[in-house]
DNA sequence: TAGATTGTTAATCGATTAACAATC
DNA sequence: TAGATTGTTAATCGATTAACAATC
């Protein structure tokens, strides 16, 4: 089977934490794609491919059981799996990831955190001690993390995405405005938090003088 | 002129912001097409397209110019303009946010916090007071806000934003996971802090149950 | 001039939308 | 049966990549 797109992940989960939010309630056992579409603004017919591509299948006049689609979108995106995280740099957005707790509903945990800060190291944040990044390597060797996530200003990221892969680690979620160069067999996944500035900012731009 | 896509303009800004951080050295003046692609990681035809469109040209054998494409990219992109922007829930992501100082450099100033837990009313974040919820259409009147980051939980989101609404605002960046029910001439920009974990959690296991 | 790079057209690819027969 | 919804094929649309003549 082909891989999923990374727009089809996305919607995928959109639609599970729509239905899943929905699914805690009584009654309604069936959702119709239309219905799905409507709430999230996307078409119809792709909600049905998108179910399709999973291996779901509804029922003509009644349309799709809401549990079984939860169900395997959690197992198609691995939800269900437990997954061990480290954060790599307590700032204010690093505080604020390892604060957050929707994490878990997707499976990831995060374990520990790292900053080289000294005035940050020792402190808790969410139950969760900040050790120093010289700790680092020792943590992982008796740790199975499966993905760290690195929140360092750009100027530190490579350093430490370096030393992370050194550490072991093979997917980064990076939140700094950089490229990262690592191996072929490290995944990154970027998610540059001013990105989506560029389109408001357009627009706004836009608005005051319109074409 | 047709207008840009998103994900063009998010290329445009990294574009900008990788030759930005360039732009402050020495010598390099120029710059072309594939040396920003391989930066990048984007097709050196694409780069090129990017530029055309926006309205710089470049010199054959020679490329670009570094500062004209900073500058185009500014003045296309409309960082050049000055915005007012509030954040709606001081929690600790709208405090990161708050906290981060990156929004500046594309033109966008926070003016203002709100939030209704009376135990964060009144505290300074980054020399910002926070204010209660209630001041909140008060505070419109006095001021131009361009741009309402909302950081509210999922089920105040709707709430809020109709609040937001209400009170002038036709801008939202919305953290929650939920699609706000807007008026029209609002623009509503989703950025669910989780939805790149799809893609990762997807990745993980796949490599653990390879096709 | 020779060679590298742009600018642009054509080809490919993939994603989205429309249409509609099959199904319940 | 009648009517609504699925499942799927075809059409459209847009984005990406390849190719190459024009340019410096």
């Amino acid at each position: 089977m082909k891989p999923l797109t990374r727009v089809a992940l996305e919607r995928l989960m959109r639609y599970h934490d729509y239905l899943a939010r929905w699914n805690t309630g009584s009654p309604p056992k069936s959702v119709t794609s239309a219905q799905i579409g409507e709430a999230l603004a996307i078409d119809g017919t792709q909600v049905r491919k998108d179910l399709a591509a999973i291996g779901v299948v509804g029922l003509g006049r009644v349309g799709f059981d809401i549990c079984e689609i939860c169900r395997v979108i959690r197992a198609t995106l691995g939800f269900d799996e437990e997954h061990e995280a480290i954060i790599v740099g307590v700032g204010h957005l690093g505080g604020a990831l390892l604060a957050y707790q929707g994490f878990a509903k997707y499976g990831f945990e995060i374990v520990a955190a790292f900053d080289s800060d000294e005035r940050q190291v020792g402190t808790e944040i969410a139950d969760c001690r900040v050790r120093p990044i010289r700790s680092l390597t020792p943590f992982m060797k008796s740790h199975d993390v499966d993905l760290a996530i690195l929140a360092v200003p750009a100027e530190a990221s490579q350093r430490l995405a370096d030393r992370l892969v050194k550490a072991g680690v093979d997917t980064i979620w990076n939140f700094a405005p950089v490229r990262l160069e690592v191996p072929q067999h490290v995944f990154v996944r970027n998610a540059h938090i001013s990105l989506p500035l560029s389109e408001i900012s357009y627009r706004l731009k836009r608005k005051l003088t319109p074409a």
